[in-house]
DNA sequence: TCTGGGGTCCTAGGACCC
DNA sequence: TCTGGGGTCCTAGGACCC
């Protein structure tokens, strides 16, 4: 058996735990530049405001309706999310943290007592509630993918939903729209709407070789998954990532080649940390130049450079410099920018980085440099070290107007007591 | 004025190898 | 008449996830 757990209006409810006045308000939270609504409190729900609408659509009509907005805070949003799967980790051995806002646990062994199940589900939101405030759904099923769909059939049942027989699962399916099945969508849930296939249980009653020939294996997998056979296994080995990307809009767009140079040495730092942070070295490196696309009447050009690097690296002084020659290659005048994107791939172990015995490489002084700077900006704060083509203006960097404070990451803005 | 930012897996097709 | 049979690696593109 498979438990999945996820944080009700996760980004919402993180708004909402040191702002005790949010409480039964319409919140929502917006994308970086402030642009499109990525999460919604259950009132904010309620209003009808759906996922990824444009923010300055509907901000006016919104305001009038008292909802309040929020910039997303991921430094706030990861340290709860650690807190949460902490106390996960406490229910089972087995758990693979699937997402910033749900685990899968692995209950086999506990599926005996059947009607223990329940109490188990009750018993874990509970706790998580108690210990982080957040509100979390808990779907049981022998499948991940009938997990899934317990966790949503949870929301309208008091937050925890056990499919642990044929008749219970068969009797979710019934109803279950097929376009809320894990791994199924827009693209195929338009091929088989067309086919006037509308729920899982009827996605479940087709003939397998059908559903593998237009769905491919993960169709098959998904038609085993729905049957009670469980194809997707829990992966709790950390595995390494094959990219890490640093791709973010700028606040306003901009042809100016000096603002293109700042934000990229930003970026390139941005995404050394992630390298370094993970253990890995990156041995190709591309950048990109983006238009904005929904500008129509602007000509529009994505050029794109792929470097390979002459030597494994992970650290900052490399990467800004490679990429401030991918920007060199890919910039042309005449058009506004307005995105950087840094992509970092072939991605190696830090430990397995061969040196070149023939190569005058300065590697070791500047991973120094690196950790230097790691050192000092996680003591003093993120930004105190940084290279200086970065520069100072940064009239590049995105729109947080409504951010909240980082409540415990902080010093500054640990919330006084008394 | 304003439209996110990260990832994963799978397939097809081309180039190349013996 | 009749033109092998197995591989690998790489890239681009599609679809999906949160």
């Amino acid at each position: 058996m498979f438990a999945l757990v996820d944080c009700n209006n996760f980004y919402a409810s993180c708004e909402r735990l040191f702002r005790p006045e949010l409480r039964g308000k319409p919140v929502v939270v917006l994308s970086n530049n402030d642009g499109c609504v990525i999460a919604r409190s259950q009132e904010s729900k309620d209003l009808g405001i759906k996922m990824g609408t444009p923010w300055h659509f509907i901000q006016k009509e919104m305001k009038h309706l008292g909802v309040v907005q929020a910039s997303s805070n991921y430094t706030l949003y990861a340290d709860i999310s650690a807190r949460v799967m902490q106390n996960l980790a406490r229910f089972t051995p087995n758990i693979e943290v699937y997402s910033i806002d749900e685990s899968f646990l692995d209950l086999s062994g506990f599926s005996v007592c059947k009607t223990n199940l329940n109490a188990y589900g009750r018993l874990i939101r509970k706790t998580v509630l108690r210990n982080t405030g957040i509100p979390v759904g808990v779907g049981i099923a022998p499948t991940k993918t009938l997990a899934k769909i317990a966790n949503k059939l949870s929301k309208k049942s008091k937050g925890v939903c056990v499919l642990n027989t044929p008749e219970k699962i068969t009797e979710a399916l019934q109803d279950f729209p097929i376009e809320d099945i894990w791994g199924i969508g827009g693209a195929s849930a338009k091929k088989l709407w067309l086919k006037d296939i509308k729920t899982a249980l009827h996605l479940r009653e087709q003939p397998l070789d059908w559903v593998q020939k237009t769905f491919t294996i993960q169709g098959a997998r998904m038609w085993y998954e729905l049957h009670g056979r469980s194809c997707l296994p829990l992966s709790q080995v950390f595995e390494r990532k094959k990219g890490v990307c640093t791709s973010r809009a700028f606040g306003k767009l901009t042809d100016n080649y000096g603002e293109l140079e700042e934000a990229t040495t930003n970026y390139a730092s941005r995404l050394s940390e992630k390298l370094r942070k993970d253990r890995s070295c990156a041995t190709l490196l591309s950048v990109r130049l983006l238009t904005n696309q929904f500008r129509k009447e602007l000509p529009q050009i994505y050029p794109v450079v792929l470097i390979k690097l002459p030597h494994p690296t992970n650290n900052t002084l490399d990467l800004v410099k490679y990429s401030l020659e991918g920007l060199k290659k890919v910039y042309v005048k005449g058009y506004l920018f307005l995105k950087v994107e840094l992509l970092a791939t072939g991605l190696i172990p830090e430990s397995e980085v061969q040196l070149n015995l023939f190569e005058s490489y300065k590697g070791k002084e500047r991973n120094k440099v690196s950790e230097v700077m790691d050192r000092l900006n996680l003591h003093f704060g993120k930004g105190t070290l940084r290279i200086a083509t970065e520069g100072k203006t940064h009239a590049w960097t995105m729109r947080r107007q409504f951010l909240s404070p980082s409540f415990t990451t902080k010093w500054e803005d640990i919330i006084r007591v008394g």
